[in-house]
DNA sequence: CTTTTTTAGTTAGCCGCCTAACTATCTGCT
DNA sequence: AGCAGATAGTTAGGCGGCTAACTAAAAAAG
């Protein structure tokens, strides 16, 4: 439950109601951004509810499923496998970029992997600065038993949605990703341009 | 920055490639899943930048809005002003629900929202076991001088999108949230039932 | 009227996120 | 070779979530 949103969103109305005091304020965007949040918030908190049973947080499944997913690539067993990236992740910090969070984090993350046994630092026999993440066996075991229950749960969310509606969804938050990182790229214009 | 999220999220052949080996894996379900957690990360960071410039996070932000929004209520200077809920929120009990957080968050928000002479806690005189919270003039001064910037960048993420697609966006996503919270409800069932 | 239960708020302690500062190592420039 | 700067990882300290345990007061039960 990382947010803090309001439960109920505002009507229509007071939003409209809003846009008289504040010219700035676009209802429709404004009713679009609240609602990705709130809708955003509860689906990561239904996959956490669902993780915390398995007493393993978003942030720690998230380093699993990347180095689970490097481990896959090497010892894939399928025929006719494309790699879906290079190669995966493996120090602390391209699985910090990969996760989006710094080093710091990343490395608070490994320590409490490790210390379940989930993880192992190795040294980097090349570069002395550099360790090397691995799973251990146990976390593979962990891993592949949590993960039917996490695509079982993301199918019920998306569940009232049709195919069609998922890829117009899928396309719409695209446009906004995309938006947000040009905001996020010009960062310090934000205040002062219209 | 709340979430924990794959900065690429992974291409479709590779959710796809994940469904033969995982039955459970619903791959455009897993897609749209993926896409709403990173566009409402994303989303949710840019605005979260904004209020930092002005020293505050989007937990404090909150707090002031829904007090504001009481306040705006009580002292009402507008013609034909439908009251858009009977009467915000005034307690840390009553601002915890509406902000969706435990009552201990509250009274860490408000400690710190104190400590900056944004609010004051006044004892309820009826129950002594009640506290009030309320904005102090600077915290007013405060909020009308970060709503325009705030909107503005509202109205700067969801510009690529069509009133149309805005409607659209919403209506989906409020079935999403829909199914999130019959998830949220039926709790224990998440990961036996298919 | 006393006792029990409920309720409001706080406190204490954990986790995960951040930034800033630090150590150790490697790289590149002269 | 030797030193400046870049890079990998950690540490320290703050914030904002959480749960669980606690205090004080009100409400309910007897």
């Amino acid at each position: 439950m990382p947010l803090l949103l309001l439960k109920d969103l505002p009507r229509y109305e007071c939003l409209l109601e809003g846009a008289k005091v504040f010219p700035e304020l676009d209802p429709s965007a404004c009713e679009a951004y609240l609602h990705l949040l709130r809708a955003g918030d509860e689906v990561f908190s239904v996959t956490e509810r669902n993780l915390a049973e398995h007493t393993i947080s978003q942030g720690r499944f998230s380093v699993l499923m990347l180095l689970w997913n490097s481990t896959q690539r090497r010892t894939n067993t399928g025929a006719a496998v494309e790699p879906c990236r290079p190669a995966g992740p493996r120090t602390p910090a391209e699985l910090a970029d990969a996760a989006g969070v710094t080093r710091a984090t990343m490395t608070g993350l490994i320590d409490t992997l490790e210390r379940d046994g989930l993880v192992r630092r190795e040294p980097d026999p090349d570069d002395r600065r550099m360790m090397s993440v691995r799973l251990t066996p146990k976390a593979d075991a962990f891993v592949a038993a949590l993960l039917p229950a996490h695509f079982r749960i993301m199918a019920r969310l998306m569940a009232p949605l049709t195919e069609t509606e998922r890829k117009t969804l899928v396309a719409l938050l695209t446009k906004i990703l995309q938006s947000a990182s040009e905001l996020t790229a010009t960062a310090p214009v934000l205040a002062a341009s219209s």
